[in-house]
DNA sequence: GTGGTCTAGACCACG
DNA sequence: GTGGTCTAGACCACA
């Protein structure tokens, strides 16, 4: 896994390492990252996204204690066996509570159905392709 | 409005005065709040959650500095009349950033369209009727 | 809970903060800790053992996402109702690598086994006493 | 001494150099290791385990240096004549530390110490006959 | 008052 | 080379 393929927005409210935590979670969860597989170093990280090495550091700390990565001593993090692609239940629970939020906000904002439904599917095409 | 009608989890990551915020936002911009309409007092909306009133203050504040309410002397806070419901373009973009982090998610996730889409309408529907 | 009551060693080759969360972890599986009771603020432990806060908010981090703790936004930490003292069972299989590991190295050692059980219970009753 | 006789668990918490550093040391304090006995090749256990071979190369020499082993040129690492089997004080000094621990733990756990002694009685049995 | 996050830099442990 | 740990200090967000 390249460094670069991890999108970090520091200026984002969401804490940098979660959003590292969140998007390797969910590579493994969906299977693009399969177990094996070797993450770049704290350091690739951090120099490829101008961050503290603590800040990569702790993200990858977190997903090993929840059993997602694995650490080879002197070699780095790797995805754990144990983190194979989930099955599908397990995968849409880690989407519904933002599917929840969109469909509450929705409700207050009194959106119409269809027109929200088309909105979302535009964007999943577009994000598709490239 | 019902002080019972706010929505409020005090453990969810989202702090609590942005969740009453973005409620009573929604709820403008979508009509279901009408310029002229009285809010809760603080206290109502603190005793009905078991929140401190500071919370509740605060965030009455900084919708009144947004021109969202007004504050009438002795009656409380009041939708401002300049908060009639949003035209449609504006209550889009409040949606927006969650469409995209549902769309991004998906990604990650490997999450197919339709079913994704399916999953939403079935939410959608179920929190029109009650 | 006082902060005094954590047993913290420096020197130790167990990281302080791993010495903190294991700790926590046992008392609330034990039941000496009970579901709402208020732990001692970062600030305070630091204080107390001339540590980091930082080192005392990363073990509670931790107790947070294992579900342990949970945070009060502006009161400080509690233990989580879903941390009530663990049935026998699970309480036993925190113990059980340490045990594990004695009686591998008594293996090892060849070291009686009556006289190593006579050592052990000497230990527990000590401790039980003050 | 065969080289499958150690046993290596490269995502124990504990370092492997240390596995086998704290191994060899009790076998050789107990009398399983006798003075001139060989040890396996850093080669063959590196081999066997998958591990580095300077990992067990670190261990065979900070053994020497403990005056554990000796390296015979040509004929590679024996238990030293000064290693022969420890009296008993020593030894028990040996496991002490995990005895504390695991009362320790215990008290914590607030775990009843009869059922603990039992359960550890019950290990000894089990490693003593296979 | 509470905890959260990040940075910068140091030192260590491991392979 | 890898990650781990801790410190010191800053700033923020929340209640």
């Amino acid at each position: 896994m390249d460094a670069y393929l991890l999108s970090i927005q520091p200026t984002s409210a969401e804490p940098i390492y979660r959003q590292i935590t969140g998007q390797i979670r969910r590579l493994a969860a969906g299977g693009q990252l399969r177990p094996g597989d070797a993450l770049p170093s704290v350091r690739e990280v951090a120099a490829a996204h101008a961050i503290n090495p603590m800040t990569v550091s702790r993200a990858y700390s977190q997903l090993e204690a929840e059993g997602v990565l694995v650490r080879l001593r002197g070699k780095g993090m790797v995805v754990a066996e144990a983190a194979a692609a989930d099955p599908s239940p397990r995968r849409w629970a880690l989407i519904d509570p933002a599917l929840d939020a969109v469909a509450r906000q929705a409700r207050e904002l009194e959106l119409p159905a269809d027109e929200l439904l088309a909105r979302l599917a535009q964007r999943l095409q577009q994000e598709d392709s490239p």
